[in-house]
RNA sequence: GCGGGCGUAGCGUAGCGGUUAACGCGUCUGGUUGUGGCCCAGAAGAUCGAGGGUUCGAACCCCUCCGCUCGCCCCA
């Protein structure tokens, strides 16, 4: 068994089953980005490493641990796109899209790899609906794109969820409360738990996060950065907050909301599920990020946008037990058991076929039984029969699968095509 | 990267030291002379995740690896 190849670690195969989860949530995407104007855009699956070593933050896990590097024969140094936003920036600025009419709205659905430790809803290959608008600083923006994102969900049927809103405000003062923060936690830094103690050089917001018991006493006296926005964040905050409210979006403010990209500032969201305490339950997040399209050389340009795992939203969709659409399966079935029949049989599938009905050819080695059998599993509404006498006489047999024990009508090759459409258009 | 649980036919499970590894679903073939769905019969399909060790003997005990899963880190 395992000497068989193996899909690598934490990539899947997305069967026929699951495919309709898959066209469920493309066509939403489809939608819901048509009602707020976006257009697609479509960016390589690698693109430089350094890309993201600029873009992301090079002391990021994501691309400190996680990201998929590797050489090519030309010596260039590659990386899988483990996230989308740098990607579009560049693109961004490669197309010279800052002389397009601003905002620029994009969106794409675009495969991401993280070398990171797999666990239900995390994958080494995943999935993610991004949407980006470049060249606006405008906080409705903001709330537009977080409705967005909103309405995507609500339009394939998951409740329980909500958005999570917090600002981190613009660098320069982010930097004047993060040593705030430090100024509280360097006294007690020795009764903390080794994780938090590593979060006060590496990523001190993150010590509001901790989940472990010896951090919990410290964490309700610490100064929280949505208390301390300079005014121009605390302006641009309450604009979105009272849009988000007009547009009816419920949302809860998180102070400890903290995202794992440097770029963001001011606006970061998430949206998860409330009735689910599994770790990897965020289904997307994003935020601002005014800086992110200097860093990679070109002018200063504000932007938010954010990334959605589209995998998240097929668990949540099957854990709400959402009803997706089948695709429909063909409703004529041939079944056929004559000598030098494979002639006729591809002649009369491919009369139906052109009438835009269709056909699955039945395995003519194989007894009419099984073939029947083969019929009716299918889901065939009709089956046509071609054996031995009604090839001799130039007819085939009609026969409704419908029902047990449905009727059957033998008519001439020339009128099956007919008969055919009609029964089906009937029925 | 750290810690816990699990891994038996395509799927879901039983067996937990001792003859040819069992059951359900699914697949295939039949139930006479060319006709499906229910029913009946039969067949195929598993070197019990892989490799090594303990033992007279291992799916069952031990070790390593692989994969899945839960938590942490982090993230979509």
């Amino acid at each position: 068994m395992s000497n068989r190849f193996q899909a690598p670690r934490g990539t899947q195969d997305v069967l026929p089953d699951a495919q309709p989860y898959w066209a469920a949530v493309n066509q939403a995407i489809l939608e819901v980005t048509r009602l707020f104007g976006f257009r697609r855009i479509d960016t390589p699956m690698f693109e430089p490493a350094a890309l993201f070593e600029k873009g992301s933050g090079d002391t990021t896990d994501v691309v400190e641990k996680e990201m998929y590097v590797f050489e090519d024969r030309g010596g260039e140094t590659l990386a899988l796109t483990p996230e989308g936003t740098p990607a579009i920036c560049r693109a961004y600025l490669e197309h010279g899209m800052a002389s397009w009419p601003q905002p620029v709205r994009l969106y794409t659905t675009h495969p991401m790899f993280r070398y990171d430790r797999p666990q239900k809803g995390r994958y080494r290959q995943h999935t993610q609906f991004d949407c980006e608008v470049i060249g606006s600083a405008s906080p409705l923006v903001d709330a537009e794109v977080i409705e967005l994102l909103w309405r995507l969900h609500q339009r394939l049927g998951l409740r329980n969820l909500e958005v999570r809103l917090a600002s981190i405000d613009d660098p320069a003062p982010r930097r004047a409360y993060v040593e705030r923060l430090k100024d509280y936690y360097r006294p007690n830094l020795d009764r903390l738990s080794e994780d938090s103690r590593r979060r006060f050089d590496r990523n001190p917001l993150r010590l509001l996060d901790s989940k472990d018991e010896r951090d919990q006493p410290y964490k309700d006296a610490a100064p929280k950065l949505i208390d301390h926005l300079s005014p121009e964040a605390a302006a641009h905050q309450q604009v979105v907050q009272d849009a988000l409210a007009a547009a009816g979006i419920p949302y809860r403010m998180d102070p400890l909301l903290v995202r794992g990209l440097d770029y963001y500032n001011r606006t970061v969201f998430e949206i998860v599920p409330t009735d689910d305490e599994r770790a990897q339950g965020t289904i997307g997040g994003g935020g601002r990020y005014d800086g992110l399209v200097e860093i990679l050389g070109g002018p200063h340009t504000p932007a938010m946008g954010f990334g959605s795992g589209i995998e998240r939203i097929i668990l949540e969709m099957q854990r709400n037990e959402v009803a997706v659409d089948e695709p429909e399966r063909p409703p004529v079935y041939v079944v056929h058991k004559a000598e030098g029949a494979h002639r006729k049989v591809v002649e009369l599938a491919g009369e139906l076929r052109a009438r835009g009905i269709a056909v699955t050819v039945g395995e003519g080695d194989r007894s009419m039984k099984a073939q029947l059998r083969g019929a009716n599993s299918s889901g065939a509404r009709i089956a046509i029969i071609l054996g031995e006498d009604e090839l001799a006489a130039g007819t085939a047999v009609v026969k409704d699968l419908t029902e047990v024990g449905g009727g059957q009508v033998t008519v001439p090759f020339g009128d099956l095509a007919a008969t055919v459409a009609a029964r089906l258009g009937s029925a």
